[in-house]
Order: structure tokens, then C-alpha cells, then sequence
DNA sequence: GTTGTAGTTGCAAATATTTGCAACAAGGAG
DNA sequence: CTCCTTGTTGCAAATATTTGCAACTACAAC
């Protein structure tokens, strides 16, 4: 379970908050999933396992986890998509327009992450970023287009 | 009108949009708060000059210009608000201790997109980024808080 | 193992957001 | 100005998400 190599149930109890089942089984389904999952994917997945659980556990457990920092939030595209956290930092470059995604490594944002530092004495957390754009073929695409039609 | 000045008008007519009196009223709205708009900002602004504005429209309306790029949308801890593009693109940077935010501008972020470019071909869309962290007051209490408590 | 406290859960009710559809109306054609 | 075509709207019903609360249970103390 990869989750328990980096102390989920300790993070918890270290809190003062519990460790119960549910929460152990969101957090496998969440592993499971292993990527980008949304509420009913996890909710599915949960329920494979124990039907018993309740949608609202599940928003609920997924919050708190997000709080506790346990797991990472996104808007992609506009649907809250969630993810373990723990995997190393990574963001994501979106094209608008083939919708194809590029993973980024915690590296490619240090720069950033440095400027804002020595510019505005903020501390970002870059844990999860999503970035929005076209990517290369979609551009040279839409360029070739242009040329295409050179109107205006 | 601020908004008539960026050809808002326009820009809905030339994609073979209509320009209703509810799209009016809903950007004039957009414009009079200015800043962040929740969704409801928006609604409770609307029903004043026009109460028979339904909240099924507001949110079509929202996704409409938000699809057309007139507004930009973004979660800032958990809540979606928008605001009006056009506004010279800029970014957030917010503390997750003391909610306090500070406003970036293109300028801040052109080195990364620079970056991105030239690195991974991918023309990045950067119109209104939220980032967490911890501004430099929290950094340095928390700082400070972890001196008297060295244990551990 | 038993007990007590406080965090958690399931359920159901409240809110928030989206969607289907028939009536309506913006804007081009005549 | 009137008539169409087709995008839009209001309404109501469907979904999605959050919340109140009583019952439940993890886990620390004994």
C-alpha cells in the first residue's frame, strides 16, 4: 500500500483526528486510481469495496484529506479532480485544444518559486498546478492555419 | 461601461452569439463589482436591476463568457469566482494562514512562460494563476513560533 | 478488558449547480 | 417593417454537494 510508506495514519493520529476505516478505504481507491480521480470516480471505487459508505463520507473525507494536506486538488478543464499527495510535487501543462496533458516536474517551477520568494517574500507552495495552453501541435496547427487564410 | 470599451459586444456577435439584455445586464454586474465575483455576488447583483433574471441563466451565462474567454474563472480556496478579462491579465498570490493576497502581473510570470516555451514547445496560457503559499508575515511568525519550540 | 470523550459516520434534509424543453426574441433576409 | 431561423431564456425537474444531527466507534486512560 503506497499510501502507508509515507505515514498516512500516523499524519492523521499525529492531528488528534482518527484513523477509521473509511478513510483507510478512500484512501486505497484513491491509490488505486493512482491518477487524477474525481469524486464519483473515487466514490465508485469505494463502493466496490464497502457499499455501506456514503456519498458525503466521501466529499467529506475528501476535504479533510485535502486539508491535512494528505491529497492535492485541481480544476481541470473546470471538474475537481484529486490526487495522493506524498508523489512527488508535479504540475500539468493542459492544451485547450486537443485537451493532451505534459506532466512538469517540482524543478521546472523552482525558478518561480525563487522569484516570488526574493521578489515578494512569499513562500509558494507549488503542489499541484495546472496550466492551461496549447501545445506544440495544436500551435504549429494553428499557425499553419493562419497562414491558410491570410485574411484581415 | 468598462466592458463596452473591450468590443464585449462585438466579440459575442462575431462568433454568432446574441447580445441579449440578460448578457448585458449579467456583464454590467461583472463590471459594478469589479473585483472577485462569487457566483451569487453576481446573481444578487443582477436581481437588482432585473429580477426576473433566472439563476439557471447567471450560471449558463458565467460558463458562456467564460468559454468566449470575457471572463476569467478561478478557485481561490475551494470557491470559484470570476472576473472580467480584458483587465490586464494578472495573478494571485495568497496565504493559506492569513488569507491576505497580493496581486502579480504579466511581467512576473513572463519568465516562466518563457520557459515553458522554449522547454517543452507549449505556449502557456497564464490569464489568472492562484498561488498558495505563505506571505512573508506568516513565514516569519511561523518561523519565529518554531525557535520557541525547538523540540523534535 | 472496560469506560469515557470526542471525533466520525450514515441518513435525510438543505443548498448549489446543471439540464431538458417549450416559449421567446435577436438579428439577418426580403 | 415583417417574417424566419436559430440561439436564448425561464421554469421545473434532475444532479451534485454540503450540512445538521443522533447514533456510533476509535483510542487513550484506567
Amino acid at each position: 500500500m503506497s499510501h502507508n510508506e509515507i505515514g498516512f495514519d500516523q499524519r492523521i493520529r499525529e492531528q488528534g483526528y482518527r484513523l477509521t476505516p473509511q478513510r483507510q478505504i478512500i484512501m486505497d481507491a484513491l491509490c488505486a486510481i493512482g491518477d487524477h480521480a474525481s469524486v464519483n470516480d473515487v466514490y465508485e471505487q469505494v463502493q466496490r469495496l464497502s457499499p455501506a459508505i456514503d456519498r458525503a463520507t466521501v466529499y467529506r473525507t475528501l476535504h479533510f484529506f485535502r486539508e491535512l494536506q494528505l491529497v492535492v486538488a485541481s480544476e481541470i478543464d473546470g471538474d475537481t479532480v484529486y490526487e495522493v499527495a506524498g508523489h512527488a510535487a508535479h504540475h500539468h501543462l493542459i492544451c485547450s485544444r486537443c485537451g493532451c496533458e505534459q506532466t512538469l516536474g517540482e524543478r521546472d517551477l523552482e525558478d518561480l518559486r525563487r522569484y516570488l520568494d526574493q521578489t515578494y517574500g512569499f513562500s509558494a507552495v507549488l503542489e499541484h498546478l495546472v496550466i492551461p495552453g496549447l501545445c506544440r501541435q495544436c500551435r504549429e496547427q494553428q499557425d499553419a492555419a493562419g497562414r491558410t487564410v491570410p485574411g484581415a
